[in-house]
DNA sequence: CCTACCGATCGGTAGG
DNA sequence: CCTACCGATCGGTAGG
């Protein structure tokens, strides 16, 4: 990505163009794809705070230091940068659980168990860790978006899905799950996303103490 | 509640009144706490499938048979609307779970796995059993109350919850559950609770189904 | 990306 | 509970 030339203004006098009207933005939070991020991440924030329709489009953009008509340059409307904001959290829901699973393959950890350990944990991660707005807001304002957009955001949370399938079918099939693995995985799923509802980062328990609790509570010991 | 007498307007033609203007409201449209539930229910409703903020009060006033400005001889403001809604849902829970608690008590179901068993279906009942619009709406819902209006609900909560700790407690200290009690009730809610975004009543699974499910996923087979 | 603006909608009220 | 209405806010746009 080429550096963007400082462009002047030819017809601003010298002395006073650093002094005189809106502080000057740095190069740096002009060029690519910056502002686009910036809003993002301020809808992100807001939308899990105050819901999709609680936040103006206003809101954002001043949080992402812009005037009020200007997310529509980046984004085509209000509901397109909701898209935006469950699509970002899914890729990086996909990529964080790929990683988490490549990396225990590495370490040799083939067991169902370790597995589902993993995909726990790294499911904690995305809902509960630092640059946590992004996954929530995607499990609760999903009716406000477009069917068309629903579908596409669908098609990245059912590869992330999937993948836990086939763990929670080897955990029944050893005897180690019990009850119907689809919808054992409903309520699994539940209860780990209702903690975006309740965890709080300060208090006493750590993701990996949540992760252990969970495995002691839907698993059965090793026989 | 002494009947109201039917008041007639004396200064309307008699042979008229029933035809022209506005259709006529008949009695029992008119008198007492009917009107003010009318309003709750559309209120839950709407709350529900497009969220507080999403809903205006004159979709609320519509929905209900009212004018847009009516609501507010009924409630104060929206947000009262809501803290109705949320109360009546939490009133209602209370009381289902105190019923089927009685009532389990009469059969002799005093073990503490048959008790676990009545409070999740009643659970799933109120969740997602017929009028399951106002518990949803304090689920989901709960950022846009004033801090007071939390403070009311989260006590009827609060009694709804303490009925599961000692029964978990139990399961705990006989090994029937895993982990601390405490967390682990924090998990079977969102097993639970999460029920009401995937749940369809037209579906497969029927409610003691699902209570099977949730039970066998929860708890160890008794030694 | 800002400025200036528009039409629509919203919560809420006065007065009956 | 309706009628008529108000001020504020909202999503979005034209033109630079």
């Amino acid at each position: 990505m080429p550096a963007t030339p400082p462009t002047d203004f030819p017809d601003a006098p010298d002395a006073t163009r650093r002094t005189r009207g809106r502080p000057r933005k740095t190069l740096d939070e002009r060029d690519d794809g910056n502002r686009r991020q910036a809003l993002l991440q301020a809808a992100a924030h807001l939308f899990r705070q105050q819901g999709f329709a609680g936040t103006s489009t206003r809101d954002i953009a001043a949080a992402a230091g812009m005037q009020a008509g200007s997310p529509f340059y980046h984004f085509e409307n209000k509901q397109a940068l909701l898209a935006g904001v469950m699509l970002e959290g899914m890729q990086r829901a996909v990529e964080h659980q790929r990683q988490a699973l490549a990396q225990a393959d590495a370490a040799g950890q083939v067991d169902a168990r370790q597995r589902l350990r993993v995909l726990v944990r790294a499911h904690f991660d995305v809902l509960l860790g630092p640059q946590s707005d992004f996954v929530p807001v995607m499990l609760y304002e999903w009716r406000s978006l477009s069917a068309g957009q629903r579908a596409e955001v669908n098609r990245l949370r059912s590869a992330y899905e999937a993948a836990w399938l086939p763990v929670l079918q080897a955990l029944h099939a050893s005897g180690a799950l019990r009850g119907d693995p689809g919808l054992a995985r409903l309520l699994i799923f539940g209860a780990l996303n209702w903690s975006a509802q309740w965890f709080d980062a300060r208090g006493r328990a750590t993701l990996d103490e949540l992760t252990d609790t969970a495995l002691t509570l839907f698993l059965r010991d090793a026989a």
